[in-house]
DNA sequence: GAATCACCCCAAAGCGCTTTGGATATCGCT
DNA sequence: AGCGATATCCAAAGCGCTTTGGGGTGATTC
C-alpha cells in the first residue's frame, strides 16, 4: 500500500491525506479522522527511502563500532549501550544503523556516511587521545556526539562522559582510608581516553596522599579476565605485592578476584578490590549486596542521554553543543576492607 | 554532489554516469575510466534512498534484537555476533540497521520495517520454543534468517545453527569417560530453544548410561556469573554433590569456577566443569591453553555465514531455504580429570 | 554510395513521498 | 447581491537515482 493507493481509495488527493496524516492544519478534522482510520486499517506507512528523499532527512542515526584488527576485540559494554541509544531513537521515529569498522577505514565510512546521505548524525564510540575522528566530522559538517571525551581537541562538541578521573580519585582516596599504602591499578589500554582519565584520578590520588606511583603495580591492556587474572597473579608476587587494587572493568575483576583466592587470599581482607562497574545486564555485581566495592554508572542510562543529546543537536542546529558529565556512584560492597596489619 | 552535477561536469548526461559507475556494457572504456576518476577526485557516492527508491530495494538488513523487559538483559554475544554479520553487509554494500525491541512490539517492528520497506530481510535473534516470530515472518513475506532454530515449526526456512544437542551429549560422553555418574546442568532459560536442545543432548547421554536425569541437578536461568556461583554452591552442598558441571557459558563458568575454589576445591581435581564457549572477543577461555574444557563454536563466524545466507537468499528468492548446522569442537583444558575416587 | 551494424550516448519517465502555489466552495457582512 | 475571508482540497513539481526506448556516428560491407 503506498501514498497514492491509499488516496484513490479515499478518494482524495495524496496531498490531502499526506498532511492528515502529518498533522498539518489544513485539513478538516473529519477528513484527517478517515484517513488515520484508513492508514491504519490498510496497515499503511510511508516509505522511509521516499519521505527521506522529499524532506532531505534520513530519519537515522549512524553507530560507527570501531574494531581495531590488532585485537578484534568488540567492546563488551556496546550492546548495553545500544540498547539505551535504541530506546530514545525508536521513541522519536529513528532508525539506527550499525557500521562496525575496522580502525583504517573509519575516514572513510564517516565520508561514505555522509555523501550517500545515510544518517542525519553520528555517534562516536571508544574516543582516543587527540582522536582524529572529531576534527572529521566537523570538516564533514556531519553532526555527531561523543561517547566519552577526547583529550587534546578543543572547539566544543557534543560529548557525555562519566567523570571518570574523579571515580578512580575517590576510589584510591576510598583505599587510603581505609589505611592502604600499596594500591595497584589495573587498566584498559591507555591510548583510550577514559582508560587515561582514570589514571591521571588515581595518580592524583596517590601524590594526594605523598605515595609516588609506581610503575610495578600499573598494568594497562585490553580488560578482558585473563588480563585481570596474570595482572594480578603477577604484582601478589612482587616483594611489596600491593594491599589494594583497582580495576577498570568488572570482568578484569573477575579474573583478579581469581588470581587472589587461588593464592589462599581473601578478598576484602587480605587484598582489597575496586572496580569500575559499568552496570551491564549480563554481568550484575552480586545480587542486593554487591560484590565488588564499585565506581558504578549505567552505560544504558549514558545510551538513553547520549542520543537523546544527539537529537536535539540534529533538530536545534543553532544550540551550542551540550556536553553531559556524569558522577560514577561508589557503591561499597564486600570486596574491601582495612588494610592488613604490616608483617 | 550528486549524480547530476556530476554529470554536468563531466559533460556527459546522468544516464551515462550511472551507468558507468554501475558497470553496465553500453559505456566505453576510455569513459568509464574518465567517470570513475570524477567520482573518485568530488568524493561522489549515489545516495542510498534515491538508489533505493529507483530500484526497490532497500540494500539494508534488519536485526531485531529482542529484549525481553522482565530480565532486561542484553545477550552478550550480540555484539560479536553483529561484528561477523557486519563484515558480510559492508563487503555487499549493505547496510544494517537494528531495532532492540521489547518481547510485546516484537511484531509492530516486523510489520513496520516491512510496510516502511526498509530493509530487505531481517535476521532474527534468539528463537525460542514455538518462536511466533517465524510464522510472521512467513506471511509477511519479508525474507529471514535465524541464528538458531525453533522447534515446533515446521516448514522450511533458513537458518544456521550450532547442533547444541550433539555438542552436549558428546560433552556428558566425556565426562561418563573420565568416570563421573553424578554430572550436573547449568543451562540457559530452557525456553530458549538452543537450551532446550542442549538439555535434550545432556539427558540423551545420562539415559545412554543408564543414569536416570535427577531434577536437583539441573539448573535453567539468565547466564550471568551469578547465577553460575548459586547453582553451584548449591548442588555442591547436596549430600550426592556432582563430581562434574556442563554449563552452558563462559561468564556462568566463571561462577561455577568461583563457587568450587571458595569450597576448597580445585576445578578438575575434585569437581570437574564443561562449558559452552561462544568465542566471544572480550572473553577469551585461557590462552594457548584454554582453562576450561569446552564445547566451542564462534559466534562471530555465524554471524559472517548467516549474513551470507540471507543475501543469496534475498538475491536468489527462488532457492529453497538454506540451513546450516555448525559442529562445536571440544577443546580439553585444565578444568576437567578423572572422577575422583567414592569415598 | 547506400545500407547495415556496432558502439556510445541521451531524454524522459518513474520510484513514493512532500510541498508550493493555486482552485473551489462556503460563509459572514455590508 | 457582491465581495473578501476562511476553510478545504488539489495538480504538479521536485528530491536523486535507475532504466526504457531511442538516436547519432563512424566503420564495414556490398
Amino acid at each position: 500500500m503506498n501514498l497514492k493507493e491509499l488516496s484513490q481509495n479515499l478518494g482524495l488527493s495524496q496531498t490531502t491525506v499526506s498532511r492528515a496524516l502529518n498533522g498539518y492544519p489544513e485539513v478538516s478534522p473529519a477528513t484527517r479522522r478517515r484517513v488515520e482510520e484508513a492508514a491504519k486499517a490498510f496497515n499503511y506507512s510511508p516509505s522511509t527511502r521516499a519521505k527521506g528523499l522529499a524532506t532531505g532527512q534520513a530519519l537515522a542515526i549512524g553507530h560507527v563500532i570501531p574494531l581495531s584488527s590488532k585485537h578484534e576485540m568488540v567492546n563488551p559494554i556496546f550492546g548495553d549501550f545500544i540498547a539505551g541509544a535504541g530506546e530514545t531513537y525508536s521513541r522519536h521515529g529513528y532508525e539506527m544503523i550499525l557500521s562496525i569498522v575496522d580502525d583504517a577505514e573509519e575516514r572513510r565510512i564517516y565520508e561514505g556516511l555522509r555523501s550517500r546521505r545515510a544518517v542525519d548524525g553520528v555517534i562516536v564510540h571508544g574516543p582516543r587521545m587527540n582522536d582524529p575522528r572529531i576534527a572529521l566530522l566537523e570538516n564533514l559538517g556531519l553532526p555527531f556526539a561523543v561517547h566519552g571525551r577526547a583529550s587534546g581537541h578543543d572547539r566544543p562538541y557534543t560529548w557525555l562522559d562519566v567523570n571518570n578521573r574523579r571515580a578512580f580519585e575517590r576510589a584510591t582516596d576510598f583505599l587510603f582510608d581505609l589505611g592502604h599504602r600499596r594500591i595497584a591499578l589495573i587498566n584498559g589500554l591507555e591510548l583510550m581516553d577514559f582508560a587515561h582519565r582514570r589514571r591521571d584520578g588515581y595518580t592524583a590520588s596517590l601524590l594526594d596522599h605523598d605515595i609516588p606511583p609506581d610503575p610495578a603495580l600499573m598494568r594497562s591492556g585490553e580488560m578482558t579476565e585473563v588480563f585481570g587474572y596474570h595482572s594480578t597473579r603477577d604484582m601478589l608476587s612482587l616483594r611489596h605485592a600491593p594491599t589494594a587494587i583497582l580495576c577498570s572493568s568488572l570482568i578484569s575483576a573477575l579474573g583478579v578476584r581469581r588470581a587472589i583466592e587461588e593464592r589462599g587470599l581473601v578478598m576484602g581482607r587480605d587484598v582489597s578490590v575496586i572496580t569500575h562497574d559499568d552496570a551491564l545486564s549480563y554481568l550484575q555485581n552480586g545480587g542486593d549486596v554487591p560484590i565488588f566495592t564499585a565506581t558504578r554508572s549505567s552505560v544504558r542510562d549514558a545510551g538513553r542521554a547520549l542520543a537523546q543529546m544527539l537529537l536535539t543537536a540534529i533538530e536545534e542546529p543553532s544550540l551550542a553543543p551540550q556536553t553531559r558529565l556524569l558522577e560514577a556512584e561508589l557503591m561499597v560492597g564486600s570486596s574491601t576492607g582495612p588494610a592488613p596489619k604490616e608483617d
